[in-house]
DNA sequence: TCGACGTTTGGGACCGCTCCCAAGGCACGG
DNA sequence: CCGTGCCTTGGGAGCGGTCCCAAACGTCGA
């Protein structure tokens, strides 16, 4: 039984019983209208008279009216909420301050198109089963994808369920089935190793990301592209994105005994692991190798020295994604659309 | 005018046409029972015969029905969404990948309930008077808020509209209008201050966060306890918790000239650049200045070397936080309720 | 002046669920 | 054997919008 309405003798400042909200029949009868004409009036005021619907905002403004999203939902028949899909194996993420940007920046475009963020992850596979099920069960209008490996097999269920669907980065294998918004990642570390090249290196190392990613693979392309024929495996290691694993790969590297006097790090935040192996192993930075990184996250400004990256736009990403999202869910677009932004490159001083 | 219906003749892997979801009267006539009996079994089951319940229960299982959030929100006269308010002035907040600790945690906490998690952020004045106004206005049905400043203008209002919040962190001055959860600042403060001492210093400088913050605040006072009659203003320093304000409050102490043997930060982000500061003047850490940050965030992980902190349960808050909402949400509380937290210190090498 | 046609407007029929009331069942005691 | 009271159950009345159809109203050309 809920609480008996408390009504205290005294109680301090006589707060004011909470108002009914109002309600769109209150306004029309305000406006002196229908209820029709008000709904029009706060759809786009197609077919209303200039005058009727200046009335009918007057009856608005007056009231304080705004309108009830789960009513306006039921009756549209969508479910008013986007959901912000990362699965665990991309828990780094978390760990990288910067998905914090695309959570801010997706809430705040998604606002004015009436539509809410949702943000859930799997913490495991069977958890991810469950999220496939909660997700094409018709609890969100569409889904914003982080960085899927290529084996997500939520990739093949979104595919099957028709949800609209946006992905971050590019979805390798599935690149025809989905909208995607990407960096240009091989242009990009072509650019970055160029730099190092620029600046007198010649025995350039990297660690890259996972390589069953766009990110990943893309990095290490671009790498040994601006290598060319010098390009040397024994100068490669891998990574996870985590900061452990950029020490990992950076240590590999250093035990076979080859030298080199720059590293290109597929992450900042795999740089700063690496940095700290290059520090134990005796090795400063930049005098005895240069180290770049990737993304202009703020690990590249914690570091010591700070980092040389490349910016990437992920506002941009963000705002992109929401507005593709938006035509998809409308209905304005059915075909995948894809988007490639370009990246900037950051000289600061660890190369 | 929407896309017409496409059938591709020779499409790969026809797609059946999206069903539309069963709804609530599907499963009763399934089940042989009335849309009321379905809605009980739905609701906890209360009043429902065991047999009854378990044959709605394979309808709804046989048709993989869901409820519709809309409807079901639009019924019961609430909103279905909680917001997680962030003011711009706690921007920094994104710049600590903690604070995604707490947007994985409340969403993950609230799904089961049936709500989703808007966040929400106001760039500045102007926009957190229409995120006063939105948030008012019945848009959600409760609210997480995000350590707010005393002066916060946002706190009157929530007051006023009655809308069920509850704050992370102590809002100062408001501390019986609003229900809380944190932990405890000063006597986290003063154990790893102590624990400094312990060490053999006996010089220890301090650079606060804001003092109009209870984490700010609280953190001094613990400082200050700790030190007891050897405490000294000319040793404090005052940051806003971003990491260039660590690095500004550690300069401001060694141009005064007083000599220090350990500095204890307010947070690891701010310690970050506190120990920039420290290495561009010449001081080794541990060895000639030991550092001890607060948070236990990634931050700490990645200094160099890995800062001895305080670590801060950021889930276990986001846990309760939600729970309390619940309670608040749901009517079963109506007076502010109020949860402390306890830390752990966590020694690493850089004290 | 009249008919055709485009623009506005009102209002009924939902959207899918919860809530509540009244009716039917059933066990139990007198 | 019947009345009483609790447990179950059905179904009507919303919740607050959108959507669509038909009626009313203009405008314009013949």
């Amino acid at each position: 039984m809920p609480a008996p309405e408390l009504r205290r003798a005294h109680g301090p400042a006589p707060v004011p019983p909470r108002r009914p909200r109002p309600t769109i029949d209150d306004v029309a009868r305000l406006a002196g209208v229908s209820r029709g004409t008000v709904s029009r009036a706060l759809n786009g005021g197609r077919n209303v008279r200039p005058a009727v619907l200046a009335s009918v905002n007057d009856a608005i403004a007056a009231l304080d009216y705004t309108v009830n999203q789960a009513a306006r939902n039921l009756a549209r028949g969508r479910t008013g909420s986007v959901a912000f899909v990362i699965s665990e194996r991309q828990e780094h993420l978390f760990e990288d301050p910067n998905w914090g940007v695309f959570v801010k920046t997706f809430s705040r475009e998604l606002r004015p198109l009436g539509r809410h963020l949702l943000v859930t992850t799997a913490q495991d596979t069977s958890e991810e089963q469950l999220l496939g099920d909660y997700l094409t069960a018709g609890h969100v209008d569409g889904v914003l994808l982080a960085l899927p490996y290529d084996d997500e097999p939520l990739l093949s269920r979104l595919v099957a369920s028709r949800l609209p669907t946006v992905v971050l980065g590019r979805p390798l294998g599935w690149e025809a089935a989905f909208s995607w918004v990407m960096i240009d990642e091989e242009q990009s570390a072509f650019d970055i190793v160029t730099h190092l090249l620029g600046t007198g290196r010649t025995r350039i190392a990297t660690v890259t990301g996972p390589l069953h990613t766009s990110s990943g693979k893309g990095r290490l392309d671009g790498y040994a592209r601006a290598l060319g024929p010098s390009f040397d495996p024994v100068l490669v290691a891998h990574g996870d994105w985590s900061m452990h694993s950029g020490r990992l790969g950076t240590e590999q590297i250093l035990e076979r005994g080859v030298e080199f006097d720059a590293l290109f790090v597929g992450s900042d935040h795999m740089a700063i692991g690496a940095m700290q192996a290059l520090r134990e192993a005796g090795r400063s930075v930049p005098a005895d190798v240069a180290v770049a990184g990737f993304d202009d996250s703020v690990a590249a400004l914690m570091a010591d020295p700070p980092l040389t990256t490349v910016h990437n736009p992920f506002e941009e990403t963000a705002v992109e994604a929401v507005r593709i999202l938006d035509e998809l869910m409308a209905g304005r677009q059915a075909s995948p659309l894809h988007v490639v932004l370009s990246t900037e490159l950051v000289v600061r001083s660890s190369a």
